[in-house]
DNA sequence: TGCAGTGTTGCTTC
DNA sequence: CGAAGCAACACTGC
């Protein structure tokens, strides 16, 4: 479920922790998918990917649209993508034996400690996939219930063509709202809620945010977007600034699996309007719709009917 | 108990 | 060309 905000809360998070950091040691249980299209299922082949970050120096934890960039020296670069409920866990890995080779580690939660104050009992520390160690004692873990996130490997200076196919950041200051409205345009048809998730167009709006900024712009997420009034345009671009950057203030949205790299819950699951609201009063002052389900584009969108206009 | 729901991306099909 | 549908996966909730 990881959004732009909660990708940018981990990115962030990661590059105060691990900047400077020796890679010492790498394990997976899984599919760790290189750049060369290597379906990494058995040791040997994920060997080759260990092979390559062994040794090498973290420089950099950025995000750019829902993938964790980790720059790493000798121009060598990690992308993840978290997918549905894939997270990364930071902490010191304490065993009394030293973990050596692609063993499966044990997280058992008592063996998990937290770098900041958070939940010991992370339900999540038996979902781990893959693990990085550094040479300060310092672990990365992925956890990822239903094993969607990919941890790519890939040549830094080819990044920024692999990057081409993303659209703009919307919290980039270049995102003005004419640029907005032009990318918006683009697509004369189809509906504004898939328009608001096309990677391709703006980079990092899930199902989430988009249903909370169609709230909060009242406009129905079936509306063309050719039809939407020029000032329900520009309260869509207000409110997906808004919304996106109290989200990251608020540490992402933890209602479902996401939890900081500590293992601390983000608050935006605390102040939804529309999203999973199904069936209770719209919020909206003076509005008195009940937040409806329906798919759109095949995704569930929640909406209220009455104040949010179709267009 | 069984099966729909959960959401992201990419592939296939129409 | 675009859209629609589905697979990848595993657990939750009705």
């Amino acid at each position: 479920m990881p959004e732009l905000p909660e990708v940018h809360t981990t990115a962030t998070f990661l590059d105060r922790a691990l900047r400077g950091k020796i890679i010492t040691n790498a394990w997976s249980d899984y599919h760790v998918k290189s750049v060369q299209k290597i379906g990494i299922k058995d040791s040997k082949l994920f060997s080759v990917f260990s092979n390559k970050i062994l040794g090498k120096k973290i420089l950099s934890v950025t995000r750019r649209a829902k993938n964790i960039l980790f720059r790493l020296s000798d121009n060598i670069s990690i992308v993840a993508h978290m997918k549905m409920t894939g997270h990364f866990l930071l902490g010191a890995y304490r065993r009394k034996k030293e973990w050596v080779g692609p063993i499966p580690p044990t997280f058992e939660h008592e063996e998990w400690i937290p770098t900041e104050r958070g939940d010991l009992q992370n339900p999540f520390n038996r979902f781990i996939r893959f693990v990085i160690s550094f040479s300060d004692g310092t672990t990365l873990a992925l956890s990822d219930l239903r094993r969607f996130a990919r941890i790519e490997f890939f040549d830094t200076l080819r990044l920024e063509n692999e990057f081409k196919k993303f659209g703009h950041e919307p919290l980039e200051k270049s995102f003005t709202f004419t640029v907005y409205k032009k990318q918006i345009l683009k697509r004369t048809t189809g509906k504004i809620k898939t328009i608001l998730m096309d990677q391709s167009i703006i980079a990092g709006i899930g199902n989430i945010y988009s249903d909370e900024i169609l709230y909060s712009a009242d406009v129905h997420p079936e509306s063309n977007p050719s039809r939407i009034p020029h000032a329900e345009l520009k309260k869509i671009y207000t409110a997906m600034r808004l919304i996106l950057k109290k989200s990251i203030r608020l540490g992402g949205d933890s209602m479902s699996d996401y939890r900081k790299p500590d293992g601390t819950r983000g608050e935006f699951q605390n102040c939804h309007n529309a999203y999973r609201r199904t069936g209770k009063p719209c919020k909206k002052r003076n509005c008195s719709g009940i937040i409806t389900r329906k798919k759109v584009g095949g995704r569930s969108a929640h909406f209220c009917p009455i104040h949010q206009k179709l267009y």
